[in-house]
DNA sequence: GTGGGGGTGGAAAGCGCTTTCCGCCTGCGA
DNA sequence: TCGCAGGCGGAAAGCGCTTTCCACCCCCAC
């Protein structure tokens, strides 16, 4: 159709007012139409003729625009360590899930832990006038983030966080305390007596709570210190031996540090479960993936995910605590303390 | 200091205005300092009293504005099938990385293989004005996607995809056709003749090469048809194993299947790699987490994403194409081939 | 001493959209 | 027949910023 091609601009995109142009109104009227918030009526001839030249134009209207002039945006953030890392991407995922059903497009930001980075992504957020923003990484303490997050909440975007990150914003606490607690449990009912907690990156509070969860019941494990990350695990599992080897089970703050452990124990022919019992934490694919799959506590990330979202995009009061529970699941990893020591 | 309270306005944010008068300049002043082009000097004193009203009010400036006014935003698009998906989500790391590079922000989208998601998507990306789009996902083919990615371009944003999207366009091309042909290769070399292949959701372009290069060596292996997923992979195992007893190897087209079939073959009590060898494709960290670990095909993952990401915001002409390379890991999946058949 | 030029601040015109008014037209009742 | 209310289209005023253009000032050269 040489209409399309003539009506057009050449190199840019098409404007409401080309829309009705072609439709022959006004550009109120193109506007009621087309993202009308229904309040307003427009006799059907002319909706038509709009919403034909609409789609004969393939105009999509122009969301920085629409923004500034009903100042409130369609995109809301995330803010995560890595997203490479299947916990923060389960938690993603959930959360982008929800965004969809309210029609909002998610701006993700990768963090690498680095405070600094983490303070300069929530300011962007804050530039673009997100609608709400989700701290999906839990807080190291004590940083002047909180001003960051306060200048946010004051410009009108609405802030929730996975973990504690203080007062007057949403959180969803997964029970991580609880979720430490339970494998302490599980191991010292197996008769384990001696056992290695691998811990993941200080300041963290994730690793300060399933660490106080399992101290609860374990008064004094033997602490061995890694990253988070499988070849952390695989490393601190070396040391931690080195250092203590009258150990009998090993704690690993998350799963892919467990999966490292498992990978050590394998290269030291130390047989799992039978001589020393591995757990881990999160129930991420790979726990079931090594073998002996991993004992772990269930952490249901992608609804955790969502939960937050959901807080952040109704339109409740904030200040809302939503407690995530944890859940142990059993696997091949762990059995009776072995006899040998 | 009382004048923050004062000046700032209650519910909102602050606007260069605002921080202008604080100043006592014009507003064109407070632009010119704030973002100028560097094109116009403003005098040092003015400039000074401008940051500091600034710092003081924790300004920043309001993206959508700075996009309508520049007609240029600064965020990109990433379109995936599964950000969950560890093999997208190291594409979307490599590409963040590069974004930030950039000072540029990412939304990314989940599109769940659905061909309406997608377009929708894409539509979505236009909307904002996206400067750039990564298609990461392999197209399913002849979709009328295509033409909603002519309408991206054509209003002004540059579109790079991951494998073949058609013409016209940047693309990083993993060469799948001769990882297939490695692993092919390989299980050949170690005796085996006959082979299973679980294959993936059909009609995605990354599958039919895969396959294409495997069936360039080994003319007609038994299919087994599952999903990408650990969960598919395993049941395919089972199937294709029911059907055909004789096999002594066999290649999941993705390293999630590749471990569904290690599990499968746990449960049927064949040792990997003595009676049966297992070989993979992606290299994701997985791979290793397994045992036996996996003989696959590395591909670099975070790199493809991250030149991809350069090939969109360089300003070279579109229509590049980047090969990048297939790499053959050998693991422990793999072995001889049996005699016992 | 006056004219001209370079440099720097400010006024104002948009960018594409929403939304408030305003005014027209129609239809109804008296 | 006229008045008035209700319905609906259009003009126009922003939203917060960039950027062009204009005006002004100061300094220098003649």
């Amino acid at each position: 159709m040489p209409r399309t091609s003539s009506t057009r601009a050449p190199g840019g995109a098409v404007t409401l007012q080309q829309v009705a142009t072609v439709a022959g109104v006004s550009l109120a009227t193109a506007s009621r139409v087309l993202h009308g918030s229904g309040g307003r009526k427009v006799a059907e001839a002319l909706a038509e003729r709009v919403t034909a030249a609409a789609a004969e134009l393939r105009y999509v209207a122009h969301a920085p625009a629409q923004s500034l002039a009903r100042s409130r945006s369609t995109v809301v953030g995330v803010l995560v360590h890595d997203i490479a890392d299947p916990y923060f991407a389960a938690i993603a995922a959930g959360a982008m899930d929800v965004a969809r059903e309210y029609d909002l497009m998610v701006l993700v930001a990768n963090t690498f832990r680095d405070p600094g980075l983490e303070r300069d992504y929530l300011a962007r957020l804050r530039a673009q006038r997100a609608r709400a923003v989700l701290l999906a990484g839990s807080a190291f303490v004590g940083e002047p983030f909180a001003e960051e997050v306060a200048a946010f909440a004051e410009s009108g975007g609405r802030v929730a966080a996975i973990g504690a990150h203080g007062t007057g914003i949403d959180t969803v606490e997964p029970d991580q305390y609880g979720g430490g607690r339970l494998i302490a449990e599980h191991l010292v009912g197996l008769g384990h007596r001696e056992i290695g907690v691998i811990t993941g990156p200080a300041g963290l509070a994730t690793v300060a709570q399933r660490l106080a969860g399992f101290t609860s019941v374990v008064a004094a494990p033997r602490l061995g210190h890694a990253d988070f990350t499988r070849e952390g695990g695989r490393a601190a599992t070396h040391e931690l031996l080195g250092r203590h080897p009258e150990l009998t089970a090993i704690f690993a703050l998350n799963d892919l540090m467990a999966a490292g452990a498992l990978a050590a124990l394998r290269e030291l022919g130390r047989p799992v479960p039978e001589q020393l019992s591995v757990a881990g934490f999160d129930d991420l694919p790979v726990a079931t993936d090594v073998t002996p799959a991993l004992t772990t506590v269930r952490l249901q990330l992608a609804d955790i995910g969502a939960r937050a979202m959901r807080l952040l995009l109704d339109d409740e009061p904030v200040g809302r605590l939503v407690p995530a529970p944890a859940e142990l699941v059993v696997r091949d990893s762990t059995g009776q303390a072995s006899t040998l020591h």
